[in-house]
DNA sequence: AGCGGTGAAATTGCATGCAATCTTGCACGC
DNA sequence: GCGTGCAAGATTGCATGCAATTTCACCGCT
């Protein structure tokens, strides 16, 4: 147990062994190295990390409460798996979410925030001409984050990041869905206006429209690529 | 907490133990008899329920991930306390999310849900003529309960109920201010008004005012009994 | 007296071991 | 032939022990 504190693919030994594996196991679920089902076994895990499986089962445990894996007892964890229906669920709550967001930011957002919110939008756009998914992808999130963060409320804030940590494990490459980035961001400019001109009810229409946008895109390209739930009803293949 | 094991009604060795005991601690926190700051040292409560540390240890992580306590590393963990700018942000996201529960619920209950929302109000009427407090308190969480699930949507419904354990544990007694019981009951009826015709933002609106009217009543008696938090600079604004 | 260093006690973090439960493969009986 | 019971392996649930960190009282120094 001497040297194994210096993981060399995690530069340094930064908070608790827990938080790390937290952080390192759902990254690997949000970013799709993990697919829904996956049985996540203790052992294999410890052995993974160079562990033992006690931080191994509250690193779990604390993933299932945050709702990415699923935890049956005694019969072990795997990566959580989603029916159709349940994914519509979550992205109604998301398109919620961010509608108060957007109503609140645009009412409460200081000068400062608005033009650094006009700014990432802005450089976003340079990346729609490129068509570089990935780029875009990463701003696209730091967009969403200043809305949230734009709210100041930082307990709404906590809840719809933890909403989205959720749904991020299967809304993975909406934006391979052909002409999505352009759209995307022609919703976001629709938005973004709104927030300028302080109409939150406005705000609040359009970002719940590109969510229910984004989850009509991203049930696309899942039923294109692979079915999540055992769901019989629509078996047309 | 001598007498404090008074669980007659699940004798039995139900469920896992770290489920058992997160309910335990969970409902010692919401329901006030563990007050907010309280340490919780794993050795005690692993004495006080007779089990080893480890379960302990899960449990009160948990707990720390439903934001019942504050669980700092290295240092222990203790129940959650808040500050008054942060419970007001909670109601906030209560608001928020009732209103947009109430809003879904007017579109989607079937004529069974409302007629069962329409008889648990009519219920609770008579529990003000008594003045029975705990008894309406008892009726209000399943009025609110109701609405959750009228939604439709299983992960709203998951999420509201998440925020309002969060919540709980700071507001019990709101009841206690004078008069509230029939006000509570009267905003209640503008909702369940609403719903009935099927007006969605006019239920979303009158259960927005509901729950700020109830934080304003909360903040009003926790001020009157204990300061939560040093925060002398009244936001008022 | 006030202040900073120091070491022991207290407490948490992690590892290991045993018991309980679930899974799986196979033999047995219908 | 196929379903059922059962036993062995695999896996999780919980207990215990040791290491690491924090806390705090005590002591010496300015």
């Amino acid at each position: 147990m001497r040297a194994a504190k210096r993981q060399t693919t995690t530069p340094p030994a930064r908070g608790t062994l827990v938080e790390r594996l937290v952080q390192s196991v759902a990254d690997d679920i949000v970013e799709g190295r993990l697919p829904p089902g996956v049985r996540l076994e203790e052992v294999e895990l410890a052995a993974r990390f160079q562990v033992s499986r006690t931080p191994v089962r509250e690193a779990l445990r604390l993933l299932a409460a945050n709702g990415l894996v699923e935890n049956r007892p005694n019969r072990g964890a795997i990566v959580a798996t989603i029916s159709e229906d349940r994914l519509y669920e979550l992205f109604e709550v998301m398109a919620e979410l961010e509608g108060v967001c957007a109503r609140l930011a645009a009412q409460r957002m200081t000068p400062a925030e608005r033009q650094a919110l006009e700014a990432l939008h802005a450089e976003s756009a340079a990346l729609v001409r490129s068509g570089d998914r990935e780029a875009y992808e990463a701003l696209n999130s730091r967009f969403h984050a200043a809305l949230y963060r734009g709210a100041h409320n930082a307990a709404l804030e906590d809840t719809v990041l933890a909403a989205r940590r959720r749904v991020a494990a299967f809304r993975r490459a909406q934006f391979h869905v052909l002409g999505r980035l352009a759209k995307s961001w022609e919703e976001h400019d629709q938005v973004v206006r709104a927030i300028l001109c302080g109409d939150g009810d406005a705000a609040a229409r359009a970002i719940r429209a590109h969510v229910q946008i984004v989850r009509a895109a991203s049930a696309e390209y899942i039923a294109s690529t692979h079915p999540l739930a055992p769901h019989p009803l629509s078996a047309n293949g």
